[in-house]
DNA sequence: ACCTCTATGTATAAAAG
DNA sequence: TCTTTTATACATAGAGG
């Protein structure tokens, strides 16, 4: 597609090949939104990387989607693996073993939220910041991306309502079906959020856009 | 897109719709194949048209994947009606419930890391971000606390080893302990840490003091 | 990993058959 | 609805931080 046309067979360079996956996956996830919101389909999109791990998308509820589609397929149970479980010892080493990893959960969710932090060394907490960064990154900017969609469909029926001088139908783009445009009542949600608009910089970056957002 | 660029919204022309539908179906499914074959990722796609025809796409089995995909997410059952599986409620409430928070709590890992946060809503997202910075706030202010015990420690040490012309006895202030202080091989450590000190503002001052402190 | 940049390959909107 | 055509928008390979 650049420089080059690439064949469709596997990448075999292991890193080119996660690059590839990252912008491709992004792409084949904007579009199956596009679809699902262009011609008013119900898209639903899985996606597990070589490594195992899990992307997906739902234009609606995941669930009911997959309900959907078992009946229009012949797939009546997805538990087909259903393991006769030699009772007993496994379970009681299952469950202790599920136990333990529950309270390394737990110590790893307190500790990104800041407490619990005297056990760790300098480099652990420098590891913790650096995670910590990464994430209040990557919120900001998936934020910031759905102001920007709200932003643009609000425009849109605010035009949509000024060229008609009349109320437009619920919104179906999927994005902004939450926000009330609705000139009788809208302004008066005693909720707002306060929106920071600053990923695209650095998170230290005071030059952000704020906005506060009537929600509902 | 060509003559003209569209908007993502719903098209309201039936016709329209319908050959957008058809064309961007065709793509999509011929994308989710790309990604699948080049990445070696397996990927699942279903669609429903508006008028509930079903199209869909699967790298591997449909069913395998969308029993793996019950595994690493929170549905465990697409009927209403889960049966039972003839054994005993004992199993069934302990283990699954313990497995079930598990899984909590590792989504709720990886949304603080940033990922998985196509399902949040604004709100969602912005309790995250708050969340991540108090936690960054108070990562930093441990991680300068440390440091500047460290620093004290350093300076007594070096003060002692200055005033005695002979090293000191192994620190017994608790806070420096794994650090070497010994003229026969200190500046030779490859390994380094960088130090943001910048706790006490809040999280985007970039005033911060930086530190390169050699650590072993 | 993740960003940016750019050249180029692809997808597709609109029109026409 | 499907095909073809064409102009244009978009996606992305490859390279470099």
């Amino acid at each position: 597609m650049a420089r080059q046309k690439i064949k469709i067979r596997r990448i075999d360079n292991i890193a080119a090949r996660q690059v590839t996956f990252s912008k491709r996956r992004r792409g084949l996830l904007k579009k199956a939104q596009e679809l699902a919101i262009l011609c008013d389909a119900d898209v639903a999109l899985i996606i597990f990387s070589a490594t195992g791990k899990l992307f997906d998308y739902s234009s609606s509820s995941m669930q009911e989607l997959l309900g959907k589609y078992k009946l229009h397929s012949n797939i009546n149970n997805l538990d087909k693996v259903e393991e006769p479980l030699l009772d007993l010892q496994l379970h009681e080493s299952d469950e202790t073993r599920m136990g333990k990893e529950l309270l390394d959960k737990n110590l790893e969710l307190s500790q990104l939220r800041g407490e619990d932090l005297q056990g760790l060394t300098l480099e652990e907490l420098q590891r913790l910041e650096t995670l910590l960064e990464g994430g209040l990154h990557r919120v900001r900017r998936t934020k910031d991306e759905r102001i920007t969609n709200m932003i643009a469909s609000l425009e849109q029926k605010l035009i949509t309502l000024n060229s008609n001088g009349k109320r437009p139908r619920t919104s179906t783009t999927g994005e902004c079906d939450n926000m009330v445009i609705n000139p009788e009542d809208h302004g008066q949600s005693s909720d707002s959020v306060i929106c920071s608009c600053n990923s695209l910089e650095d998170d230290c970056s005071d030059t952000s856009l704020k906005l506060a957002l009537p929600f509902n």
